[in-house]
RNA sequence: GCCCUCGUAGCUCAGUUGGAUAGAGCGACGGCCUUCUAAGCCGUAGGUCGCAGGUUCGAAUCCUGCCGAGGGUGCCA
């Protein structure tokens, strides 16, 4: 099926060309749904910003390419009405639109062309801490970067995800010391949350004892140079900790495998050619006994250019160095063409330089592109970073526990007939769904207060609002004893607005989906799907499905209903949010 | 000091890359269930879009300067 959005946009741009023959082909013309209903279904405004290059009036303008429409548009566009400045209103077809909604009802991608050009994307996401455990920051890079891998996959585009696990570095040589200091042997196994408080006990003797400290330093180096007890441990630290992460990621129901995993030091033999070439290429220089790279645009607080360190002092390398080596390896080994990183926003520097260095050594060239993906902190009610009322860092795993608690708990006082195990399947899909949702619909570079009422609750931009329009869609179909597909096939038919401004909101979604790709911005589908559910809400108040005055009114609801489900749920599968048949 | 991000209703947040009269939810107030899930819908009240300039047909959005918050700024990541 045509996308509705592109084919407006052709007729426009067509009718432009009508009117003015000498316009450019290749003019955006501003074609997007109206603010106002009242006003239109679509608006080109076009004319207003085209007006003064062409040599004309904008309203001149607008009213001759108004004109055209009714050659360029036929069967499309009902009526076009030049308003204001230059706006032109448009009001589509009702059987345009029908067709096209029956159309998106029968097709298995909803409307959504694969995209003209697939790209080998690399995208690396969640990374968490081999050693410790997860804590609630960690929502952020493994739930915005597993929506955007859905998303980019439903276009086509092959992704690869990376897990960039903080396996390596500093703060092993510390833990293993500590380690040691105790009598572990490869032998030794402790659960995940003893490693935490190991890792804690171990950073603070680093902070207090220079003794301890230098010892740290140096088993760094025996790892990395491949020391038999230092790399045994690590081992089994690393696996007890892979436990942990594959639990959490089966919980909140991510893609993440271990085939996903390429933790930090996957890229230990990378990192001393790395540097080597940086330094042939007179880009890395010695600077206080440190090997570094000065990209130009970045200065420290004394104004001098700022030092991005690729190799320490005591030859150790630093997270510049694997980013950078990262980064060659999804150039050359990976092949791909859009590199994007889903990091905390307080990371924006580092990697502004490491892209910038990798342009200057020829690395990220031509089509190859790269993009630091960054948000914000979440925050207490207190506005200071989350905490434990304790003042701890928050576990991740204790905040889901409360998530399920809390949508068990209403669903009990809701409909307690439900059978225990579909109460429990519920809680989680809600309880893990408010919470990954309350993540994503949010503008990712802001910080956000985690708010338990916000999330949770039934009204509003929530998953569980968007689960609810699912599952009232889904009792009708239950109630008469329908199958869904079923509806697959019946003519659309409007009798009622709020039944074509449903079609309308349908029929957005092939765009809102390319926004999502290009900006790498969940929180517009998720704004979409809200938009689509309250829309629904609304029909469903005003539009009886299965007591509709005739067959064919109750066909077309059945056939508007089945396409809202499949939205819906497309759309939270897209984020990565379960929907259920009861709630 | 310099650089980056943010500042929208009492609170939490939208605002389709510069479009028309800035929208939701919570909280407050008032309606709607013998009828497909009221986990919903409808209505009322609530705004100097941090402040001041500028750019233009048009600015919450872009530019400049202030104010405020957070972050970054060489041997952690």
């Amino acid at each position: 099926m045509p996308d509705t959005l592109h084919l407006l946009e052709s007729c426009l741009v067509a009718a432009l060309r009508a009117a003015v023959p000498s316009a450019p082909a290749d003019v955006d013309p501003q074609v997007r749904p109206t603010a106002n209903p009242q006003l239109g279904d679509y608006q080109a405004n076009l004319a207003m910003s085209l007006a003064k290059k062409l040599g004309q009036k904008p309203r001149d303008l607008a009213l001759a390419i108004t004109a055209q429409l009714a050659h360029t548009a036929a069967g499309v566009v009902a009526s076009a009405e030049v308003a204001g400045p230059g706006f032109i209103n448009l009001r589509l077809a009702a059987d345009f639109l029908q067709r096209q909604t029956a159309a998106m009802l029968v097709d298995p991608r909803l409307g959504v062309a694969p995209a003209a050009q697939p790209e080998k994307v690399v995208l690396d996401y969640s990374a968490p801490n081999v050693a410790k455990e997860m804590h609630v920051h960690h929502i952020r890079s493994t739930c915005i970067g597993d929506a955007l891998a859905r998303v980019l996959m439903f276009l086509g585009h092959q992704v690869a995800r990376q897990n960039h696990l903080g396996d390596w570095g500093t703060q092993f040589g510390m833990l293993l010391e500590h380690l040691l200091d105790q009598g572990w042997t490869a032998a030794s196994s402790r659960p995940i949350e003893d490693l935490n408080s190991l890792y804690q006990q171990a950073k603070s003797r680093f902070d207090a004892e220079p003794a301890f400290a230098e010892r740290a330093r140096k088993r760094v180096v025996a790892l990395q140079a491949g020391d038999p007890t230092s790399v045994a441990i690590w081992k089994a630290l690393t696996e007890e900790s892979l436990k942990h992460f594959r639990t959490a990621y089966a919980r909140l129901g991510v893609l993440l495998t271990d085939d996903d995993i390429r933790g930090e030091s996957f890229y230990n033999d990378l990192l001393a050619p790395t540097v080597e070439e940086l330094h042939a290429k007179g880009l890395a220089v010695e600077s206080q006994g440190a090997l570094c790279v000065f990209p130009p645009g970045f200065l420290d607080r004394d104004g001098n250019p700022a030092a991005m360190i690729i190799r320490k002092s005591d030859g150790g390398f630093l997270y510049a160095t694997t980013d950078l080596a990262t980064l060659r390896h999804s150039v050359d080994d990976l092949k791909g063409t859009r590199l994007i990183y889903v990091t905390d926003a307080r990371q924006a520097q580092h990697f502004a330089m490491v892209f910038k260095t990798a342009e200057l050594a020829g690395w990220l060239q031509g089509n190859v592109r790269a993009e630091h993906v960054p948000f914000g902190t979440i925050l207490g009610k207190d506005n200071k970073p989350f905490k434990t009322r304790e003042g701890g860092a928050a576990k991740l795993a204790d905040l889901l526990d409360e998530a399920e608690e809390r949508a068990r708990r209403i669903i009990e006082e809701k409909n307690p007939s439900l059978s225990a195990d579909e109460k429990q399947q519920i809680a989680h899909a809600v309880g893990i769904g408010a919470v990954k949702y309350g993540d994503l619909a949010i503008d990712r570079v802001k910080d956000y207060v985690f708010d338990w009422d916000r999330m949770l609750n039934f009204d509003g931009n929530t998953a569980p609002y968007l689960q609810n329009a699912y599952v009232r869609i889904q009792a009708i179909f239950r109630k008469g004893s329908l199958d869904p597909q079923a509806a697959a096939g019946y003519p659309i038919v409007f009798t009622d607005p709020v039944e074509r401004s449903l079609a309308l909101k349908l029929l957005q979604l092939p765009a809102v989906i390319d926004s999502v790709a290009q900006a790498l911005e969940p929180s517009r589908l998720c704004g979409y799907l809200y938009d689509l559910a309250s829309l629904y809400h609304q029909f469903y108040e005003k539009c009886p499905v299965l007591t509709a005055d005739s067959p064919a009114v109750r066909d077309s609801r059945l056939a508007l209903s089945s396409v809202t489900a499949r939205t819906l749920q497309k759309g939270l599968d897209l984020l990565g949010i379960a929907t259920i048949e009861r709630m």
